[in-house]
DNA sequence: TCGCCCATGGCAATCGATTGCGCAATAGCT
DNA sequence: AGCTATTGCGCAATCGATTGCCATGGGCGA
């Protein structure tokens, strides 16, 4: 490991230094770089071939003490206590990803927060410490009221989330409860009637996907057996154990629906591992329509959710709010994506 | 959605206010927050009680302005051009969740990027804007020169990769060369030896993936065959499609090595599409370890990877460079684990 | 030639927190 | 009582960039 010395002709940290080296005052390279049309196009000229030379950038916290505004959102995860895995499921990865490419476009950066701000974490606050102009919160979670009285109490929040009432916020999300009622009429479609479901249904959106599901097997007839709900949380292990325990306990279906891809690959495993064929004995179907589901054995059957539009949306909204405009909610489309493991 | 006034006693938002209603100078409530001895605990604890009550958050952008210090570091996914897929493979969202949680005990924030900061996208530089004060780079990705260059005219960057010759960066990375020789020899052990490579072996990691590979087979003499390797992007599709078009090739083969977890996922999926049976007719491994690996279909042998350890040890190494010390290089092990996709 | 306007550019205050230095008040000592 | 430590607190400079307002000088018309 070596440290190859890359001199650059001059350098310059900051402002001054580069006036000096121009020879003018401070505010006129600052209104040069801003490309005020009070400096002559000379000068601004003579100035942005110094700040390339010396390789100067604008000092960004000195920059947004002055202009009061950070050009930094926070996205957050809403954690749930018990499970801190949510992060490293690709759902919330390709939505963190979509996000991040439209602040980019924006000029924005992204502050990357893995725990509730209003969890009284030290710090863990950026709005009011004046580190982020806005914030982004990735899913409800289980406490939808201490998410609420947040929102209540910050400016600039917004929400990826489900269409609950009395919320503070802005949202946008996809319609679960109708995400829900497809998979149903899908299952019910290819003469599936005792659905299992996985999935924490107190977390709201799991919660509303279940509904759906409920309200697509009752209009075909097919009474929704309440013993087939099992609330878990949102992990594959839990998955996979919920789907092995259902067979212990020798509980008769034909279908399993799983509250995201994970966890239904987890429940294809355990099916497998039990001898159990899919499509052909039990039908699974899952939601998100994350990258891996097109490639798992049999593909996945899912309910796609369009994350690329969501983190625009998301971010659009949000720094329309931070502008003073008030967007409304944002509603994006489900859909159905049939693959293999429903069987035709 | 309704917005309702929290309404806290008092209000404050600049430390000259609490100063005010403490009736103290804006120099002791600083010392006071700073638990400087030099304030009395009395005083102290009114200050403290003022702000809590008001609600108060130090300004972290004066504050860095002032300290010449950020408390932020950015994570940046070196992304290959042709591809930007990276961030939302599990196995990289794995690696950032760690150094998350490690950052966010040491106090830190994290600053995440997309692009790559010696692109010439305006504003990418973080590190040189003052915006962070070091900077974790996650993949040495297809053009390591231009690392160089960067990390040589930088301050305080490490880089999660591979030990290469001559970089001006400490690194923190797992054994490449062995991980891909432990595949090879478990291959070997169970009677494989016409081996096929899936991944770009341009990429400085995946290449030494492949060279370990190619040492187990050569030194069990079974020698490898070129045309077994299949230089790829690093994404499911890709691997696929190679897969697939190994046998429209009619290569003969018993084995895929896939340089990636999610590439090797795909494989399998590749394999069932064509009526091929895995592990029996084809044994497939992976490199990762990511979480779904042990819940696909047959469950995934793989080469893990210890993102848990890596991500703390990329944090607290350029902690500690950043306070002036030089610590060096970082090798974890890796290590294989055995499941059901190569057979017994 | 005189006066006025316009194009440029500089001065200095400002954003909010930190900290070296100095001052006052109190305690402790002979 | 007189003098020195010690404790507690305030003043003001500082970090680097932005911007309202003023100053200067050249050009122009009358």
């Amino acid at each position: 490991m070596k440290k190859s010395g890359a001199s650059q002709g001059v350098q310059a940290r900051t402002m001054a230094e580069i006036a000096e080296l121009a020879g003018v005052a401070e505010s006129t390279v600052s209104r040069a770089l801003a490309g005020s049309n009070r400096v002559s196009d000379e000068t601004k000229e003579r100035i942005r071939a110094l700040v390339k030379e010396s390789g100067y950038r604008v000092n960004s916290r000195a920059r947004s003490l002055r202009m009061q505004k950070t050009r930094t959102i926070e996205v957050v995860i809403a954690i749930s206590e018990s499970n801190r895995q949510h992060f490293s499921d690709p759902f919330f990865s390709q939505i963190i990803a979509s996000i991040g490419d439209a602040l980019a476009e924006h000029g924005y950066d992204l502050l990357l927060s893995q725990a509730n701000p209003w969890a009284d974490v030290s710090g863990a606050d950026a709005l009011s410490a004046n580190r982020a102009d806005g914030v982004i919160i990735v899913g409800q979670g289980r406490d939808p009221a201490a998410l609420a009285q947040y929102a209540a109490s910050h400016p600039n929040v917004i929400v990826w989330g489900a269409d609950i009432p009395d919320r503070p916020y802005p949202i946008v999300g996809s319609d679960n409860f109708r995400g829900g009622r497809l998979a149903g009429e899908h299952l019910i479609k290819l003469g599936r009637r005792r659905v299992v479901f996985l999935g924490d249904v107190n977390h709201v959106e799991i919660g509303l996907r279940h509904r759906g599901l409920v309200a697509a097997l009752s209009s075909a007839g097919a009474a929704p057996d309440q013993t087939l709900t099992l609330s878990m949380p949102f992990d594959s292990a839990s998955a996979y154990e919920a789907t092995q325990g259902l067979f212990a306990r020798g509980a008769w279906h034909d279908a399993i629906f799983a509250a995201s891809d994970l966890m239904a690959i987890a429940a294809m495993q355990a099916l497998a591992d039990l001898k159990i064929r899919t499509p052909e004995d039990v039908a699974v179907i899952g939601y998100d329509d994350i990258a891996m589901s097109a490639y798992v054995t049999p593909a996945l059957t899912t309910v796609r959710q369009d994350t690329a539009a969501g983190g625009r949306a998301l971010v659009e909204n949000l720094l329309a709010i931070i502008d003073g405009a008030t967007p409304g909610d944002v509603r994006l489309p489900t859909e159905l994506i049939v693959r293999r493991s429903c069987g035709e």
